[in-house]
DNA sequence: GCGTAACCGAGACGGTACGTCCAGTCTTTGA
DNA sequence: TCAAAGACTGGACGTACCGTCTCGGTTACGC
């Protein structure tokens, strides 16, 4: 094997690590994914393009962190002061309410993932970072693990609890059961088959529970 | 507008297409759509670039028919004689077995959805068509209609049919039923979150089914 | 071998080789040769960098034939009409004159070849064009056959002329001769030691046919 | 202005310019000088890109003192010891001898620099050299300064004691004589015209005396 | 003998040009 | 009279070096 040594993280430069995040965002929302070229984002940047290809390997790698940067950015602004820690380990995400009302919690937080998916600043580079994904195996599973995983994690502790709460079946699997609630909606936003609305969460919501309510 | 006179479909040489088609689905099985080139393509059809770019819009687009075409070819196959046109118009599917029982044939036809989307030879165009229509939302608009839309009808239809036999809630929407059967399965493949196996289509059916049973 | 299938010469855009050539020399005679690339020869020549590519080996190779397309058009314009081939054939030059006075012919003529290396439009590319030869034993090989040799055959020509009108030893060898005469204007013009000068050109010639005399 | 501090001299490491010396020659032997990075040297040298960019302007003025550097050595080598200080100012000669026959002594002289031009280690690194210093007229200069003309030097000296001791015209301009000896051997070294003999080296030597012999 | 100022190896940086590949258009040519 | 063949402009690719800069570390001079 030639190694081809790596290069010295510790001498990175910051400066340009932010201004690449920058320009690819930035590029990709103005001119979506196809069209936004590494030449065009070392240009943005300011930065020579040797400096991204030393430090990524693709574009799709690049828009990744850019965009994982984003989401930290994102919950570290709105976070309580002295958590950014735990804000950047789950995603940003601070967890499902537990109310104690199951159906409700769900809906309000499948509410919120709905106007998520249809911010339109959003849009673009999640996209394309999610059909590169389906694409490419390997920054698929980075996607899946950095930042789908942990968001779906939140779904399993709330379900757990209310099994343990008697809200859920015992026998139900919460793996299974969060993917009955994510799963069409992502389906709707993915393929744009028909429009992803609050209602349409809520009836999800209210038919997935249904199979998955206690036995009476 | 210069409006570009449109070719004469009439003159269209069918050996081109089919060689063009064949050329198209073996490359990308091959190395991938995204090394997959317009102009590998022509050459390992022998046939002229001019020929693919009088015909096609895109990469995509010729994807997309190769695609339909093979389905298309696979359902003529099997499908009885003199009956090609109804075949390709619903993607390949003759409807839903409708035995009485519903989950059984649910599972009938999850299942083979489930060794289909694991089959290797389909994988590669059918991912790479998927992440296009992800970000190009006209490809994404044709794929819908054509492939998917076609598919999900049968379910609608049968859904309907297990209301009126009474197996299934009068107040269920169908559409939104078959999203709960079918969006998880699709959410697993797509980002190979987790293995994608019979037993997990069973379990969904049972799942989604518990929710939408007629109530007691 | 993979032999790389060579393009169809006969489909070639003059347009675009002329547009090159005139790009090619313009930048050299500007910038200097150094500073001379390939990628602003096709930028000023408004054509695409792999139409370069494509014919040409070197950036060395491009302003060879640019020089040897200067000299034959130059050629081409004084020489007397219906007799293009034979210039382009012996670069540019018509032959020595032959008055007579062999010491009287060639001062003529090295003056006249010590104002053309003096001239600064020509100064720049030949220089190049010269140095890129010392180094590139190929390309140095090309530049000997096509320009040098057609040129220092004239002065065989009219030595062994001067020979059989017994104005020269006849056991001299025309050759060696030659080079007695051209090499130390070249040595002056090459490395810069002084000024080349008409009366440099007249002391060769002088000093060399003194030793070439025939013996009284 | 802002006088960028020029270096200090004295705190030069000698380690690294020998290494940088040795390396700069290796690699335009083994790969020729356009193929000769000034990343190459230092790495190959085991040094900082810097110290090269701190002591030397360019590519060029490394292999210039390199080349110089072995020059001095390999006169140091078999100069009588105590002297080197004069070897290196003459670029390695001792002086062309004179047994009183000038022709006898030339000869001697100038098949020594035939087989010094033949050698193919000291060949790829004066090439590059001379070729450089064609195009750049401040390295050419240097050039013959340093190298050039100390050499030529030699040559004016045994020539005036030739001319006093009356085996050269009285008239004739040594200067321009050593050009005609000097020149055709360098015209086909550079030029790869004709290969390089001794028997071409006599014959310049008979041809050129020949009319600078005192007139009868 | 002790800062401190310079050199040193190392290598990241903003850039420029390389030579290749392919997109999409246009032109020629042979069947 | 097509369509194959393929040359064309254009532009991004990923690589190689350029020349500059900054980083620790290591001399070696001057106080």
């Amino acid at each position: 094997m030639a190694p081809r040594k790596a290069p010295d993280a510790g001498r990175r430069s910051d400066r340009s690590r932010r201004a690449i995040y920058d320009a690819a965002l930035a590029l990709v929302g103005e001119n979506g994914y196809r069209r936004t070229t590494i030449e065009g984002i070392a240009a943005r940047a300011g930065v020579g393009k040797q400096t991204i290809y030393r430090w990524w390997p693709s574009k799709a790698a690049v828009l990744m962190e850019a965009f994982l940067d984003m989401a930290a950015r994102a919950a570290g602004q709105t976070a309580p002061e002295g958590d950014e820690d735990a804000d950047s380990r789950n995603g940003g995400e601070y967890g499902i309410p537990d109310t104690g009302d199951l159906a409700a919690d769900l809906k309000l937080v499948l509410r919120a993932t709905v106007d998520e998916l249809n911010d339109p600043l959003m849009e673009a580079p999640t996209r394309a970072l999610t059909a590169e994904g389906i694409v490419d195996a390997a920054l698929g599973a980075e996607f899946v693990e950095k930042l789908l995983d942990p968001q779906l994690a939140l779904y399993v502790t709330r379900l757990r609890a209310a099994q343990e709460a008697g809200h859920l079946r015992a026998d139900a699997d919460p793996r299974t059961a969060l993917e009955l609630l994510i799963a069409p909606l992502t389906h709707r936003w993915l393929l744009r088959t028909l429009p992803l609305t609050h209602a349409y969460a809520d009836t999800i919501v209210d038919y997935a529970l249904g199979g998955l309510a206690p036995r009476p």
